[in-house]
DNA sequence: TTTATGTGATAGTATTACTATTATTTTTGC
DNA sequence: GCAAAAATAATAGTAATACTATCACATAAA
């Protein structure tokens, strides 16, 4: 039995917008062709120009929704790290175990990402796809630590968080949580990444998901006390 | 007792460059200039024209030993795997057991770069700083499969299979060696950066490289039969 | 001493990442 | 149903970037 929650949003940190493009029919458009551009082309070869020409808008209209194409990537990422903290608490409510608890957030983490008709404008697939080549590069850059002080990065944070003390519940003394769990996270994107680029830097087995499944079996043995 | 080798240096894909920057005074200004500058100011910021004003030659002139900045970056992240590759065999060598093997290999991949008086016009460790903070950018890009193609990443991918190997000499049925090891690689640039700019998202300790130990132990706790 | 090669000087182009201004349309409040 | 306000479109312009092209000059090798 599938639900569709029809009146359930994603919230953006609002300093990365001018206007909140969930406001509007333009701002829709703004967030669904922009997926689909970048999914296509990347970031480098995404300008604001082409996007007006697609959806037959102008430059100086989208500009009063989002100051930079690197803010509006950060929207998109953010709006990502949101989602997938609401699969997250989602996916593991009512589990009395954390060990199964913890198996299952790592599955939600790692594993590839299906359709999500909850959210109508957002194209999920696609935008995890983004997610993998080009995530990295919103705090790779010189602007990080300002853009942190404003709490842009907080929502990916408490993900981590969230998995961590799942952790800590299990082995209370385990030194590195954190750090083991944004290995898991970026990991899972580096890896699918080199398996469709790069295939000589990771290993794929057939028949089986290797990403969940190595970093499921790297986490168990991690934190085994 | 250090010593010094004089007849030494790191060869370089020559598909990336239009003109050696190792056969001229230019070319070596080139390459110690512009690994200041990215460490600087990122490589967003660092551009031919203001590289060309520092060492106060030309753009033109610049052009002619690289085609573009991109070309420039992947050189130097080249240029380290390559280094790496060397110090990587260096410190194995003579080392009978694998697994003491595996924990200097692991050692050499993992801790903070220190300066190497062997290369003279480039910094190690500021290059280092550039590999951590840019290496990601040079694939994650829509050009990979064509440059992939042309061999430029095979100096990483030595890197990483020279170390699956000693992984498997110690585990021969171990499944994944290759995710493992680019785990671990990038794994240690991503929480050095993390602990720099966003430390909630790793984990630090007094007294020890956090870095170094939790990715030696993931690895020795991985590979376990 | 010629010739090739490397470097410098200068100029030019298409694109990008914006900002500014004004006109037009759409929405909303009464 | 209309005025005021808000949103969007149209148009123009700017500084910077990422190059390409051309020609002149210096220097070093043949």
């Amino acid at each position: 039995m599938e639900v569709i929650l029809t009146n359930f949003t994603i919230q953006v940190n609002d300093k990365i917008y001018l206007k909140d493009p969930d406001s509007s029919d333009l701002g829709k458009k703004i967030i669904r062709h922009s997926i689909e551009m970048i999914e296509q082309n990347g970031i480098e070869n995404f300008t604001f120009g082409k996007l007006a020409k697609k959806i037959k808008s102008t430059e100086a209209s989208l500009y009063r929704y989002f100051e930079s194409k690197h803010k509006l990537l950060l929207y998109l990422i953010n709006w990502y790290w949101g989602w997938m903290e609401y699969k997250l608490v989602f996916g593991t409510a009512n589990i009395e175990d954390p060990l199964v608890r913890l198996q299952k957030a790592l599955k939600v983490l790692t594993e590839t990402i299906e359709e999500d008709r909850t959210f109508s404008h957002v194209n999920e697939v696609k935008l995890s796809q983004i997610v993998i080549s080009e995530s990295s590069k919103v705090y790779l850059t010189k602007q990080v630590d300002d853009e942190n002080q404003k709490g842009i990065f907080t929502p990916y944070k408490r993900l981590v968080e969230h998995v961590s003390k799942i952790i800590l519940e299990i082995n209370p003394s385990y030194k590195y949580p954190h750090m083991l769990v944004s290995t898991v996270i970026e990991g899972a994107h580096i890896q699918r990444y080199f398996a469709e680029h790069l295939p000589r830097l990771t290993n794929t087995i057939k028949g089986e998901d290797a990403v969940v499944n190595f970093y499921t079996e790297m986490v168990l043995k991690n934190i085994r006390q």
